[in-house]
DNA sequence: CGATTGACAAACCACATAGTTTGTGTTAGG
DNA sequence: CCTAACACAAACTATGTGGTTTGTCAATCG
């Protein structure tokens, strides 16, 4: 059942996403969440505290979903790489956390408003993003033998995120009329190309 | 001589690259400008209009600059986006766009704030970014004969602005304390992969 | 030399919005 | 059954902020 915190936490979350931190009308969320000042604030102390919660809670639980727990459980950490940086690309489908291309990814989105303004959401940021890395350092670091002699993991895991995030960034200006799938399907010909 | 309006249109650029539009306080604005609400609306008819104008004086002209004229002036398109991908990466020498990676980049920065939530900034966002982008399809044009048969040249422009993008992004989220400069070069060896 | 216009300054205003306070019905515990 | 805590609703408030209006001083023009 959902608790009229969950509700909270989604319609915050929603317009979050959709309209950024500072745009997003705190009466507008409780009027989706068919409720009032009081219900949040017996709930949450601040604006800022529900919208960290909504941040948590929904990007943390992508990259678990999404990254770490797949690329552990892997038996061809490569395979699934590619696999899930494919899936990035028909996001779509994933409900649950309402991807829409033409409103961006929601981390690339958070980061670019609240990352250098506000230092409770910065390390928020900062640690989910280095989770996301360490999931894909990590799933290198198991198929180490198997990359070049030269390949930096570091560096490749970086510029592997870095092109996902600017790809959603790409998708946004054009309104979403671009599939990312084209940049998606570079990108795995770039991660292929470490592999002896 | 630099006139009032240079100026407000430099502190709104300014302004709004550090904290973005919507936190970007007017009066801030006006007092960094040493004017007042009366020399503001002298030249402009809104903190939109001001905004628009410096987001095009700008960006414009770093792309202009930095990409377009370069690239159609070269005799070797390829080294020369070599030379500005590296270039990017030092991009803090370029004083008078006030690049700071802490801040990211200024183009991704408005992007991900407005282009979904209003048309007017979208459209300009989107006809400058689609700018940058021709600038590197038609050198890729260019050496077509030189590139692999395979390659499809709109797509590995988008990856290749994407890329740069979304290093950007990687930077802020690191607060500045890491460069972008080793995830250039992992683009440039992408680059190099287009070549027969 | 008087009048008009341009280039601003400064006070003012309307309004949106985050946060507070008070009120109310319902449930739980003694 | 009575009381107290909980879970909210609804009205209120303080304030920040974009935008307007009025005022002023200097240059220009007839």
């Amino acid at each position: 059942m959902k608790t009229l915190r969950d509700t909270l936490i989604s319609s915050m979350y929603t317009s979050m996403y959709k309209h950024g931190y500072h745009a997003t009308n705190l009466n507008d969320v409780l009027l989706q969440a068919d409720t009032s000042k009081g219900g949040m604030y017996h709930y949450f102390d601040s604006k800022q505290t529900l919208a960290l919660v909504a941040i948590e809670t929904y990007v943390g639980d992508y990259i678990h979903r999404y990254w770490e727990v797949p690329l552990e459980k892997s038996e061809n950490p490569l395979q699934t790489l590619i696999e899930q940086v494919r899936n990035v690309a028909h996001l779509k489908r994933i409900e649950s956390f309402g991807i829409d291309f033409r409103y961006g990814c929601p981390l690339n989105n958070f980061i670019q408003e609240l990352s250098m303004t506000d230092e409770t959401f910065g390390g928020l940021l900062n640690a989910l993003f280095m989770r996301w890395e360490g999931a894909i350092i990590q799933a290198f670091t198991r198929i180490r033998k198997e990359l070049k002699i030269d390949v930096n993991i570091a560096h490749a895991a970086s510029f592997i995120i870095a092109s996902i995030e600017g790809s959603f960034t790409y998708a946004k200006v054009h309104h979403g009329e671009r599939s990312i799938q084209p940049m998606m399907e570079e990108l795995i010909v770039f991660i292929h190309s470490l592999i002896r």
